[in-house]
RNA sequence: GCGGGAGUAGCUCAUUUGGUAGAGCGAUAGCCUUCCAAGCUAUAGGUGGCCAGUUCGAGCCUGGUCUCCCGCUCCA
């Protein structure tokens, strides 16, 4: 039972994403393109100000940070040093009979141990070791030259088997390419591959020296990046949780060697402080703190928030050591150290990462906006509306100024109000239909204010001003409307 | 990738055993001039996801394909 309203609450949230103008699905028209989605205007404007609001976040209020935006292009080089060549394509296998896939090494491997556990048992194992070794061998030549057929081959003629099935009924070895990649180079024969980037990180990475020497940075101190990221996911799900074309917001902090830990709980802490700062309840997060970590940290955790469809991962905080700078010293043969005047030493910078998606951002605060409100009314009926309770320095628009009605000038007032505030935030006005009707449509894009010019404003010049979330209004004078919504969003 | 479910107007859905599609909401224009949707009039919008097959005839039956949702698997 659980499971339908959790279905119906994502599905929710998706219609009213496309009827609204949030999210669509990529080329519509075309029947869509699996896990990659569109963002509408409304959408495209909360998007903005959430990757404003972080921006300023990181990069205004702390000194120690500045920005940069490398190319999604790089180096193809830069994968083979982040370790992204390797660890994000691999050849796999799947069984027919119990549809289990395997990891081709991985495979191998184990039919390998189990051959050295024979021989171990048997009186004379020496044939069986040599073939145990003779298979490793074999699989690594194969392996280096992408040769699947061979590999193929050589689980054929091995006759090793799936563990749960217990047959050697296989499929063909397929390449699972994390990596896009494309040709650089508009003449096929002289074309080099390269790939879309994966993470952005590496962008931060490769310009360490540029940005500590330009901007005359001293350890610690923070690069921050926001851009696409591409990964060909396996499985792609959950709207735009995982898609294949998304949007990171990364910074990475470079510290001095043995101070990583503590900085690594700083920002552990700073990055909870900023999602807190949007009003988002504490109780629907919560860390992750990794037990398995990646080739490249030494810590690593996770901030979850409580996702329609369980606590999911919008947030990684990782203590990435100097692994990047020092991989990338290695293939580019380019020094990344620094000279730390404090204790007249260079050293390799170590680096906590802060990593976030902006597309999950989006989907996490639309679910925590979204809500179908049940309404008791003065004369005992109810009423419904749908209201999305965005943070106000984060809605798509700030302020709906509404003529009560479109004759006896009261559209040249709002207008004029329009004029006066659309420089300092984002309006819309709107003449059309019942005020109720108006109204609502601003709830259910998350307009935290609306503003109403009726016949009284001709006269005093006050006006009535409506909140979204507590549906409550009163009248003020007209010239206090702006501050009040600066006041609000700033 | 495997298994399950689904796809009809912008959204939510209907169309009793096959006879060439309707409603509510929404939208647009106008009326009304009213401080919390659902008053009146008119209009627009669908080759029923797409392609094929069976049939005199397919939204409905069959096959394929695409997309979405759920579970498993994989992955950050």
């Amino acid at each position: 039972m659980s499971k339908t309203v959790t279905d119906n609450t994502l599905q929710a949230i998706i219609s009213h994403a496309k009827e609204y103008g949030f999210v669509f699905p990529s080329s519509e028209i075309y029947d869509g393109l699996s896990a990659v989605y569109d963002y509408g205007p409304y959408g495209a404007q909360l998007k903005k100000n959430i990757r404003d609001d972080w921006w300023k976040s990181m990069t205004q209020m702390n000194e120690n940070i500045v920005g940069i935006d490398a190319a999604i292009f790089m180096h193809p080089t830069t994968w083979k040093a982040s370790g992204h060549v390797d660890s994000f394509s691999d050849p796999l296998i799947d069984n027919k009979d119990s549809k289990k896939r395997y990891r081709v090494d991985h495979l191998i491997e184990a039919h390998a141990d189990k051959l050295m556990e024979e021989a171990a048992k048997a009186s004379d194992g020496a044939a069986l070791r040599d073939r145990a070794a003779q298979l490793l061998a074999d699989m690594e030549v194969l392996l280096a030259n992408d040769d699947f057929a061979g590999l193929g081959t050589l689980i054929q003629t091995n006759k090793i088997q799936c563990s749960v099935s217990g047959t050697s009924n296989w499929t063909e070895i397929r390449q699972f390419n994390l990596m896009f990649s494309t040709e650089l180079g508009s003449v096929a024969e002289d074309a080099n591959t390269i790939y879309l980037r994966p993470e952005t990180a590496q962008g931060i990475f490769v310009n360490f020296l540029n940005v500590q020497k330009t901007a005359r940075m001293k350890i610690p101190f923070g690069i921050a990046q926001t851009g696409k990221a591409f990964r060909n996911e396996i499985v792609a799900r959950q709207f735009i949780f995982r898609m294949r074309e998304f949007e990171q917001m990364e910074m990475q902090f470079f510290v001095k060697p043995g101070t990583q830990k503590e900085w690594y709980e700083h920002w552990k802490n700073e990055r909870m402080n900023w999602h807190l700062s949007l009003g988002i309840p504490a109780n629907k997060y919560r860390f992750h703190d990794h037990i398995k970590l990646a080739h490249y940290a030494d810590a690593a955790l996770d901030i979850e928030y409580e996702f329609p469809f369980g606590f999911k991962e919008v947030e990684g905080i990782h203590s990435r050591t100097d692994y990047d700078l020092t991989r990338h010293q290695e293939f580019s043969k380019k020094k990344l150290q620094y000279f730390d005047t404090e204790i007249n030493q260079h050293y390799v910078p170590y680096v906590i990462e802060t990593s976030i998606g902006l597309d999950r951002m989006f989907l996490l605060l639309l679910s925590n906006a979204y809500e179908e409100e049940t309404i008791q009314k003065e004369d005992g009926t109810t009423d419904s509306r749908v209201v999305l309770h965005l943070p106000t320095k984060l809605a798509p628009l700030k302020l709906a100024v509404l003529p009560l009605t479109k004759k006896d000038g009261l559209p040249e007032l709002a207008k004029a109000l329009m004029d006066e505030c659309k420089p300092s935030f984002h309006c819309f006005y709107e003449e059309k239909d019942a005020i109720g009707k108006r109204y609502r449509r601003q709830d259910a894009i998350g307009t935290p204010f609306c503003v109403t010019i009726d016949h009284q404003t001709k006269e005093d010049n006050t006006v009535t001003i409506r909140y979204r979330d507590s549906m409550q209004q009163e009248r003020i004078p007209m010239s206090e409307v702006k501050a009040l919504v600066q006041k609000h969003i700033s």
